[in-house]
DNA sequence: CTCTATTTAAAACACTCGTTTAAATTAAAC
DNA sequence: GTTTAATTTAAACGAGTGTTTTAAATAGAG
């Protein structure tokens, strides 16, 4: 049943890295194809269609990471009452980095992929992410509500989202950033660097008081 | 030389319009000359390509916008020697609306291409408006950091891009944001709120103390 | 009006894309 | 070993893209 390596495999891989660097409606099949090294009709044919095999990159991450993220909020939340917003974005780390095990630069590409799906997605991954990993989602978010009570549910709405925007647009950049930050600083940060860095800012900026 | 309403300006009306809620490379130039009801051929003839329209789209705010913003921050710094950072950001918020005089929702329009640009861009916008509008950033880069001394240079470059990736996010997604929000919360804000409501969360966040 | 340069128009070009088809090959089952 | 199913291959399809070409229409100048 399966050759060599595993052609959906070869394909998975190749993809991810492609998608993450230049953009899903960026990457063509026959880039991924040629350089996974497999015939371009096998992608439709293990996948059905270049839609499907995004969601299966996403898929693939997603699976692993959801389930762990959520754990480690709720155990969390049980060690500690008065969890602060600091807290909960840095209980997302470990559950982040440990992608580098699933894969070589597993966290890069992973929140690569992410942002690139929110800024790219015409709703078909939005909708695949929603319905699939909803209940995780909003575990995360009335996490985040209750450790900062004194914001509204609705300023909390556009916090939120200013704080995906954040996430979502400095991964999708992140190769250039660490690249000039090394140029133009000597500052040489690795993926774990830039996590590490942005948490204070989005805890500062979500939990300042109104007015 | 000019016919009804000139097709230089159909082509560029239609173009911005689209390119804000579609992307550059999701357009097409058959939809903009039929929105705009003109030849396919006249975008390379008076543009020459459509990466040059492209440019010219975006031109035809940040030569308004650009030297109106600049002389606020100056004005700013004139009658304020220690300017806080909301008074900087809050700085931009009136030649942000002034857009809005030059043309109908000028602003969101504005914002939304800015991020488009930024997300999209492989280079050649980048460089467009660095090379064309450089000295203006600089001054604005530079009076946001010295208003937080106590943030060192390298902590900054990455905060102002953090900063960036939440405005375009938020300006790119700004139309679904405010439907959901308006649906979710009864909350029916238009593009200043948004702004208004963006700058204490960009403000807390850029100067919030390191460790 | 006539001539010239500018602008518009329709069509074709050359290319890329995702997808499909049908034959060849490989693996599994009996 | 034969048969059956799964997989790989090469080729073509059909639709879409930005751009170029060639001719027609329109404008302004003398």
């Amino acid at each position: 049943m399966a050759n060599r390596s595993d052609t959906k495999t070869r394909i998975l891989d190749a993809a991810e890295k492609l998608f993450a660097e230049r953009g899903f409606s960026e990457t063509s099949l026959r880039l991924i194809t040629s350089k996974a090294e497999v015939n371009l009709a096998s992608v439709n044919y293990h996948f059905g269609s270049k839609k499907e095999l995004i969601r299966a990159v996403l898929a693939r991450y997603l699976d692993v990471f959801m389930p762990v993220a959520s754990a480690e909020i709720v155990k969390l939340q049980n060690s500690d009452e008065t969890a602060s917003l600091n807290d909960i974005f840095s209980a997302l780390v470990e559950p982040l980095l440990d992608l580098n095990q699933l894969r070589t630069e597993g966290t890069r590409t992973f929140l690569q992929l992410l942002g690139r799906g929110y800024i790219e997605s015409q709703g078909h991954l939005r909708w695949f992410i929603t319905t699939h990993y909803g209940e995780h989602l909003t575990l995360f978010v009335k996490a985040v509500a209750d450790s900062a009570p004194h914001i509204p549910p609705a300023e909390m709405f556009w916090r939120l989202h200013f704080t995906l925007g954040t996430v979502v647009f400095t991964m999708a950049s992140a190769d250039a950033l660490t690249e000039i930050a090394a140029a133009d600083f000597n500052e040489h940060n690795d993926i774990e660097a830039v996590i590490r860095k942005v948490i204070p800012y989005l805890s500062a900026g979500v939990s300042v008081p109104v007015n």
